[in-house]
DNA sequence: TAAATCTCCATGATATCCCATGTTCTCCCA
DNA sequence: TGGGAGAACATGGGATATCATGGAGATTTA
């Protein structure tokens, strides 16, 4: 497959005073082929700031949900946590989208946002939370690096 | 499937004084393609609020019923707890539905709701029962979150 | 006939569209 | 290899459309 959507780097962008941030190119290209031409937002689950991705691995990650017994109280629980805060972004002709108010605030992004592309997803940091983010997945030997890539199994291919 | 219908975000709506409350647009677009141009809407079973989805979604539901044996207690029990209260709420030119009365006094609702994402359907909630809400489905370690995500199996794609 | 419901229109707030600008990057030719 | 033309991109601001909401009038129901 070479029309999967994948997000790699970081992009320093501007929020304006109404709230609108350009998606990077990059991330955009990725994201051509989507019939939805736009980001889906929510707070990130681990850490602090917001992760985005593409509408169809949206739906990806919900169709692990309905893996779970329907009624039951685990998969409220699982559902709470992302959908209620998510929300699908459009962008505009010019490549921009509005971020909703509340995800500014709960993510503490004021007029600067960098977008870091980790694989399927990516992030949206506050200068702050950018920090945090580079110093939380610091890894400080190469030991533990190593044991990180070992736990990976090949594909026997 | 990309027309899939999916709920998210969290809406603050008011009920005016007619019980008319305005369903959210993104709402009505999920439901853009279903053929009842409405909700169904019924209390909610876990915890205190109303649930509400599109009428195929509740159709689902009605086939996922049918998996209990026929004349079981617990049948009857999940049955009555659904369909009796439910209603179909169509809405008009301007998006809204009237609340039906009995459905607001159960829940608590009396100026004020929030339409809450969860995916398949969504939660409408009296300002304190979203309190509730969140309380009662707030993640407090990042452990707990691990184990409740570890628990969905991959699918080895 | 009274009460409840539905339809239609008006309004303010917000989000979206559209055009303009400056900067950076790319490409092409000297 | 250097420089200039052109395209792509991020960004700003004003005009426009959309949405939630309130209320008046028409229609239906009890």
């Amino acid at each position: 497959m070479d029309n999967e959507v994948i997000f790699f780097g970081t992009h320093e962008n501007k929020v304006d005073r109404k709230g609108r941030v350009s998606i990077p190119s990059l991330f955009r290209q990725a994201l051509a082929q989507e019939s939805f031409q736009g980001v889906v937002v929510y707070p990130a689950l681990h850490g602090l700031g917001l992760e985005g991705c593409g509408l169809s691995h949206f739906q990806w990650i919900g169709r692990h949900l309905d893996k779970i017994a329907p009624f039951s109280r685990q998969r409220e629980r699982l559902t709470a946590q992302i959908f209620p805060n998510a929300r699908p972004l459009q962008w505009d002709g010019t490549g921009r989208v509005q971020l909703p108010a509340d995800l500014m605030k709960s993510a503490g992004i004021e007029d600067q946002v960098y977008f870091c592309g980790m694989y399927r997803v990516f992030r949206v940091l506050s200068p702050a939370g950018h920090e945090a983010f580079l110093n939380g997945n610091k890894v400080e030997d190469s030991e533990t690096l190593d044991s990180l890539f070992d736990s990976i199994e090949g594909d026997g291919a």
